[in-house]
DNA sequence: CATGAATGAGCGTTCATTCAT
DNA sequence: AATGAATGAACGCTCATTCAT
């Protein structure tokens, strides 16, 4: 094997933890419907089995760092849409979430694993870090929405952000798993399952926020 | 070695098809943590393992039967409320989600597991066998959500209906992700993950129908 | 791999059960310093990994079942020895010890590993369903020497079995561990650890003996 | 990463060395049925885990040097007993042996999991030095008993001794293969197997001394 | 001397599926 | 139709040891 110089500075190590995660990602990427083995991400790291062990306790944490990763470009966008001066549309919303949910296409299939991940793989330790770590993130990004949307009551602003991610999600499963049969042969019997995903997402979304929305200008009067 | 009588009559067939069904929901709700083997399910319904692979082509198909009888019973008294002659409320849906989809422990899991399924795991025709069939049902309650409630116009009863289904089970999955590491110590940091799943459902559909319901007078009108 | 016959009669079983005991001591006698993994025992048994846990509970198990047998051997001849009609002398004992315990290559270096897996390894009820076998067989063989030695009172005969076997197993030990320095150079420098095992066992089990065995006359007279 | 001041002097080393030794007995005491990882050991020491290297040259020795340590102080013991001016009794052997091999909770278990250890994983040269060390005092041990007991003749000393730590070693072998799965159930079928190490230790003893304790008053004579 | 990051061989076990009987 | 014996791929994790710094 490759031996990578020693990671000895702390920035050092931060890249290997770095380059583990991109590793993960890459193989994800390659094979969307597996999950690589602990030997294959090594590998793509070019690094022994046993390193990845120095950097993640076991493969779920690793699983969870690349969703996290991803989770972070998400909240980064918004923290940043929500705290410029400018006010915030319910279109920019839609936008962040095109551009950094549904655009890349490993944020959604991951999010659904890593679901069940947390509800019985990750050591319970592990799953409240990360719980707490999103919900810092999750309480910025809710405070904003209740600036810029007057009719969000407080404490609102996080629900109806939980409640769009949990739309977000289970559309995507129902969209994934009726396309999965569409694919090879184009003879889809019912319209009811042939939608687009992006679209469908846009109309639901419309409907969970549109008493939020509808009429800026009524409450500005 | 117990060979038991050829089940040569086709409702011999049927019986056996269920047993096998029930046995797996059995075992899925004495452990639901975990998926039982097909040995495990094959011994609950006293039949030898290969036995079940006459009646189910794999796995999979299996776990989807389970879930389909779940769906079934939904769509059953969905339909029958819609089909009545008395004006149907949301709060009548609400009921009749709480009724067939919270209440029973194993419905949403057990969808969370099967979406996952159909994307990767069943082979493509019997995931659009099993397509067909939800198709007809939710046509058929779409058609009557529409009936009953007059701000949905043509083809919305039908996406509202998924639109809600996504709710639920991404709800769910949250609840569920979240739940795990909240037991033990009931020291949660931050409030933003301690919810209640079934109050919070009430409150996020409330927010995706909001619009669709707010005016009962206009259809008593 | 070569698909053998399955083995659907009872014998069959038994067969293959003997196979796969056969197959682990046939690689333990090949190299007498690792375990062979379970891969090795059902490559050399002509079988696939999986079915020998068809036929044991684990690995260890297995290891027992070798063990076991050669004990059986041992305990058959001891009996049938103790079970004649003519008087057994120290000698035929020493003789039957040296045949069945000193001679085989596999006898002592498997009961030590053996000691140390029942103390750890293997599962509770698994061992003690094996004390269980060797006590009956331990208990037979006692009440014969206490038939053909008179001196020894009524539970001395399983005693002094239990010593002789100790003092075989530690001497044996002692002597494995002094001896791996020995074979490359002949350089030994002091000569107290320079005995040959099957003499000194045989001094030391003289020892052991020595005021049951001494002067059967006397007893006699 | 604290660094550490170099161990230039010889003091200095020694304690390093004996501060790993240490190390590993307490860690062997803290949890008696796995042996800790050289990680472990050296974390307990306050060192690198590459510094143990630099004193041992590989695990195996690092136990060696702990059993090493307590077969010292039994010789020590012993040989403090038989070199007194007064006699020595076989009571008095046997309250030694009591006091470091059948009390401390390590002798044992250690001796046996090193007996195991020279046969294979010590490097021969290694195994022949510690034979050496314990030679010279199995010497010297075995002529005090020669001065003691005057009925062992020459060389026979050394060989009772001998054969004294086999049967204490493989007798306590047994006992801890029979002793696992007996606690948690009293329900043992047999009473072959229901026996105390020490009793049964003594009377093992017994019954190898007894022709050369027996008449004491020869002696005094 | 001391460190600790990196290595990578080693292995028992499960279980969905097949197919000879 | 039913059985259940046989298959064999798949994989996470530990930890003694090395060696660059």
């Amino acid at each position: 094997m490759v031996i990578r110089q020693r990671a000895i500075q702390a920035g050092e190590k931060e890249e290997r933890h770095h380059a583990i995660v991109d590793a993960a990602e890459l193989l994800l990427l390659r094979s969307p419907d597996r999950v690589a083995s602990v030997a294959e991400v090594a590998d793509e790291a070019g690094l022994a089995k046993g390193t990845v062990y120095l950097y993640f306790p076991g493969k779920e944490e690793l699983l969870l760092a690349v969703h996290e990763r991803y989770l972070d470009r998400f909240f980064g966008a918004l923290n940043a849409l929500l705290e410029r001066s400018r006010p915030t549309t319910f279109d920019d919303l839609v936008a962040v979430t095109a551009e950094h949910i549904v655009r890349p296409p490993l944020f959604l299939p991951l999010a659904a694993r890593c679901f069940a991940l947390m509800a019985q793989s990750i050591p319970p330790p592990a799953a409240a870090a990360f719980r707490e770590r999103m919900a810092t993130r999750l309480e910025r990004a809710g405070g904003g929405l209740e600036r810029h949307f007057v009719r969000l009551r407080p404490g609102e602003g996080v629900a109806k952000l939980r409640h769009s991610f949990a739309l977000i999600i289970g559309l995507w499963q129902m969209s994934a798993a009726s396309a999965c049969a569409l694919s090879p042969t184009t003879a889809t019997g019912s319209p009811v399952f042939a939608w687009d995903y992006p679209d469908e997402l846009a109309r639901a979304l419309g409907g969970l926020w549109q008493t939020v929305v509808d009429a800026p200008s009524a409450a500005a009067a």
